[in-house]
DNA sequence: GTCTATATGGCGATAGAC
DNA sequence: GTCTATCGCCATATAGAC
């Protein structure tokens, strides 16, 4: 059993996904929950509440997904491994979280602080791995998650266009493309990796 | 000498670029060009056609700059070289470029068709590309190219999250680590495409 | 061509009955 | 808690004077 207050949530997390903050409607939040749009404001006072509630609930997901490859303590290379799969399985059951959390740190780079400390991951956190895991590997750890990151994430940000350019607007052939881009980023990262 | 018409472009270039279509107003662009909001109206009909306007020039600049590392016929190393240099000091320049066009082609992909056209490229001019230039390399060609735009894009694309997450909101080390990032994604590029 | 004034519609938000 | 009706504002767009 789904409260309302569920039910609006994931109504808006659906249309704040597509839409972003500036192209959603309230109405059309409510018509996806099946409610009034009086109860929205009655459950979320606002539609910036509401939209940042939507939006702790995506980014947390997200930044505890990329964190994993940093927190465990497996050989750095099955690290890499395991989070290049399962990353972009989660951003293949999720494709339009990519572009809508870049849209909305860049429309409004105060809420990275804000969720930050509500989902309670600290830059530090981050920031001390380095020198104490990585402080021995022969590249920059930094350049090394920022590309792994762009490496799966870019392909599905920007979908749209490679998909006309290289693909003729098939979906299905896209759609195996981004299969087959596990172990294309894989075995590049491997061969960088290599100590020579 | 720059004409009214000129101005209009010029301010509706600034606010689209940083706010996007539904986030722009038409106010702000009049404000931004130093004149009267029936103006834009006079030279441009309405948002969408200024908009339009704004996105075929960015557009176009953006994919033509892609498309030379394709075109030319310089070996294929140098070529990758060459494209990173010049992408990436063309990004840095307009910083605002890759996260504007990622937001829009999702918000409306059927824009990229009708850019396609304006801007005099289509499609079958980039896949034939690989029937012929680089059949012979080992690795696949689109997960090359599409490899490449995402290392030098999402450091952009992403920057305020980044930023805040591995250098405390140090805006000038971020700078240093764009600059940096030149040969990073270069080294990288240069150990994948050896031949073993 | 450029302006002021205004029409027109849609949006977020609230009042108040049930 | 949930609804209908409506307020007040702001956005795009147009009319019409100069």
């Amino acid at each position: 059993m789904t409260t309302t207050e569920q039910k609006i949530l994931e109504a808006a997390r659906q249309v704040f996904l597509k839409k972003g903050m500036d192209g959603a409607r309230m109405q059309e939040i409510a018509n996806e929950a099946g409610i009034n749009k009086a109860l929205l404001h009655y459950y979320y006072r606002s539609k910036d509440k509401l939209f940042e509630a939507v939006f702790n609930e995506i980014f947390t997901q997200f930044i505890t997904k990329i964190s994993l490859v940093l927190l465990s303590d497996a050989p750095v290379k099955e690290k890499m491994s395991l989070f290049v799969d399962s990353f972009i399985d989660k951003i293949a059951a999720n494709p339009f979280v990519p572009q809508f959390i870049i849209g909305e740190i860049n429309r409004d780079p105060a809420i990275i602080k804000k969720m930050m400390q509500k989902s309670g991951f600290n830059p530090d956190m981050f920031v001390s791995l380095f020198g104490t895991q990585f402080k021995n590997l022969h590249f920059d750890v930094r350049h090394f998650i920022v590309s792994l990151l762009g490496l799966c994430i870019f392909p599905f940000a920007a979908r749209p266009l490679i998909e006309n350019v290289y693909f003729n607007n098939n979906s299905e052939a896209y759609d195996v493309f981004l299969f087959e881009r596990k172990e294309y980023i894989k075995s590049m990262m491997l061969k960088f990796m290599e100590e020579e």
